[in-house]
DNA sequence: TTTATATTTCTAAATTTATCGAAATAAAGG
DNA sequence: CCTTTATTTCGATAAATTTAGAAATATAAA
């Protein structure tokens, strides 16, 4: 009746990262700033403890809707738009 | 720097409804089905028990994403469209 | 009014999640 | 190699969520 795919799975996932305050912020952000480190995502945020912030980029990322490109120390997330586009076009305003 | 109005507070309450399977296939469902009272919603679910399934529902009536229209002992649920095409048109196939 | 059906509210248990601080890892630069 | 900076992993705790059964409420129908 009602799918349970892939797809279904990574809408949950998607929007399971996307219901919670923090989270969405950081992907508001990004839509904004297109790519941004931990650090300036922290520093532009009420901060919340470094290893915090991790766990809701490790989400948000997991479920496709950021992704990363590493460069030294640093790790640049930004947004996924095509996954934006298809679960949370709301994002891209 | 990233606002935190009601709109966006809306968003994450429809983000967090939808993101648990059980309540994304309710939002699915209905968006095929037009219309269902909550024993129609659970017989075509893998049930879950009556209480429980009321819990989904009212999460997901206040997030604004669904709508109801009671008629004598029923409750009719559907899809608020508005709501719906604006946060999470994925749902509208 | 009694009974049956639909749905919600209450209460409680089990699971998950958010959070932090401390320790660990990774890379860069001196 | 040592130090610093960026980020993650680990361990623990508190708070939130999911779930179900029992009781309550509401409406309809006999």
């Amino acid at each position: 009746m009602v799918p349970d795919n892939e797809e279904v799975k990574q809408a949950v996932k998607v929007y399971k990262a996307l219901g919670e305050p923090t989270r969405i912020k950081i992907a508001m952000l990004l839509t904004e700033e297109q790519t941004l480190c931990c650090s300036d995502i922290n520093s532009k945020l009420e901060s919340v403890a470094g290893s915090t912030l991790s766990h809701h980029l490790k989400q948000l990322t997991e479920s496709g809707l950021l992704q990363l490109r590493k460069d030294g120390t640093y790790i640049y997330y930004s947004v996924n738009k095509d996954i934006a586009r298809k679960y949370a076009p709301y994002l891209l305003g």
